[in-house]
DNA sequence: TACATTTGCTTAAACGTTTAAGCAAATATA
DNA sequence: TATATTTGCTTAAACGTTTAAGCAAATGTA
């Protein structure tokens, strides 16, 4: 009654050759004659054979699978990455299987768990907001399976890293907020400890001490950057006795419960605060008004990312170094913060 | 050089057990002493053994893995599915793999091969815009892997399918539209050949004779519900010599690029034109006016996909039947068609 | 013609598990 | 005490591939 699935061996049987010729007519081994191959590939169809992935994977000890680990899927940036490494990797014979860690560690460490388990050939990932121990991610590399970060890395692990100019972007998006006439720059900003949010908090101060601005630690926050912590860190900076006069948000998702929160308030954008998110998610534009953001270029992210991954891809031994792919991000200045255009 | 893994082998070699005594230990077979078990335990412990998955799929048959094919992960409610799908299956034991078709026949044809080839245990999926042929579908049927449809299903594939009632929010909608004094309302949908968007419409135009209100194929409209489908498709009911005064748009994508045609033309929402959405994606709570829509209970859906999976775990033959589990959506009102809020 | 090489396959082992069958020793039953 | 049952393991085969080694026939070379 159970369904048997045809294998190679039910070729083979049809044909009156070994189990073996097939497995190479269907590699195309040099060593089979064409008439061969082109027999086992017609009994193969009339059949509907299948390969059994399994067996091939546990055999050659590659299974052709590749791990990504994000913090969550519902955002575009993410879902871009996620998209752009599928399209290069499918391309090159790879499949990828696809888990979210939903910013927390202890998922983080589950999903880990999952790939090897799956016996992944390779592990991509962008790290949870909680992520600081990274003996998980040092586990992976002992067992020589090729870890890629992005967005969110840590040098400490000395893998392969794609990323945007974190400091760079940040000193820009100070710059752009002097150039519109803000004297008081406010940055919401995410937890230090993560590499690239520490990186946009240093670009932060140094653009403030280069234009001679006031370093208030006041102005200065750090949170999870949900729409719920831009909601409240917001309001925390309405209530000083001295607002700020333009607020930088180092997530697009914060900022724009910055911006509700200040639209509840009646504060008008940009004139009396001007806005700045991050990320360019898609909302940014759709919101009132529309939010300036920087694009972090997902899909160039994406495709180096599996790039990196393809390159170990042939090694037998695996030793991976410290190797950062640092792409130039771009400032969308838009309605938040564009003071100079209301002057026209 | 290479990096070998511990085996149930290296196991039962330094215990001086065999291999098969090792492999029922660990799975607590009640033939193998408590004394024996406690050592292999300790040893695979000590020796960081890592079960090999394509070992023991290939030979029991069975993956452990289960299929999802969305059209797309960046939508909060496909997001949500999956997540609680996850949840679910996760504490049977399964692990999921995430496959996205982007709206497209073709890459959700592909998708299904993946998933095929990696050898899953069963495919839960929403279907692509574009799927009209269900051959593939029907060939996973044909395999016996047990298939579940989500959201976008179709009855003629005879599997389990698990939605909301998409007739009877429909009607709701117009009803309270209706309730808000509006006459002349339009309705931006989704192909009809897709179940669910064939089911809204059913649900508006049988609302609108109840009401005896104007049935207008030009107020009518299909197409894929993109940002820009939206854009166009408002823009289109605005050039109409006889403007509709609610506009009901059968998701909220397309219902956000509506929207922004109508800021864009100064058009007073509700007073003038009133609008609603369906799906509840949190942008509709950010926007402005904030958009009344329809809550679809995307834990719930996730939850008993995942269970409707769960039912056939344990059997040999899977003989599945047309099983509907259809959940009672809920309408979420907000500003945007909330003309009575404006009396008071 | 004699030998070397190439072609086209076969055989058999291996990948790391699970599991049916079996067997000896220990324990229970009458 | 003799027999039946249970306990605790072992042996060996199987899952569906891949691949190293080998061999006979065909083809090439001198």
């Amino acid at each position: 009654m159970k369904k048997k699935k045809t294998t190679i061996k039910d070729i083979a049987n049809v044909l009156n050759i070994s189990a073996a010729a097939v497995s190479k007519a269907l590699h195309d081994d040099t060593r089979i004659s064409d008439k061969t191959k082109k027999a086992v590939k017609q009994v193969a169809e009339n059949l509907n054979y299948q390969p059994n992935h399994l067996a091939s994977a546990l055999r050659s000890g590659k299974s052709k699978l590749v791990g990504v680990i994000v913090p969550r899927t519902n955002s575009n940036f993410f879902s871009s990455v996620l998209q752009n490494i599928e399209e290069v990797l499918n391309k090159k014979g790879y499949n990828i299987i696809i888990t979210q860690s939903n910013e927390s560690y202890k998922k983080e460490c589950d999903n880990i768990d999952t790939l090897l388990f799956t016996q992944v050939d390779g592990i991509i990932a962008s790290m949870a907001n909680e992520t600081v121990d990274l003996s998980y991610y040092e586990k992976v590399k002992s067992k020589g399976i090729p870890l890629i970060l992005f967005d969110r890395g840590e040098n400490d692990l000395n893998v392969d890293y794609i990323g945007i100019n974190d400091y760079e972007s940040s000193h820009s998006i100070v710059e752009h907020l002097v150039n519109n006439g803000c004297k008081r720059i406010a940055h919401i900003g995410g937890y230090k400890r993560t590499r690239i949010f520490n990186n946009r908090i240093r670009g932060y101060i140094d653009a403030l001490k280069k234009y001679n601005l006031p370093l208030d630690t006041e102005l200065l926050t750090e949170s999870g950057l949900t729409i719920k912590d831009g909601r409240e860190m917001m309001q925390q900076l309405l209530n000083l006795k001295e607002r700020p006069d333009a607020v930088y948000v180092a997530g697009d998702y914060a900022a724009l419960g910055a911006l509700q929160v200040l639209n509840e308030n009646n504060i008008k954008i940009p004139e009396e605060i001007a806005l700045v998110g991050f990320g360019n998610e898609p909302f940014t534009d759709m919101v009132t008004p529309r939010i300036t953001s920087v694009k972090q270029h997902s899909e160039e992210i994406g495709k180096q990312a599996a790039l990196a991954f393809l390159k170990y891809n042939k090694d037998e031994v695996v030793h991976q170094t410290l190797n950062k792919i640092i792409l130039n991000a771009e400032l969308i200045v838009r309605d938040s913060s564009n003071k100079k255009a209301l002057l026209n």
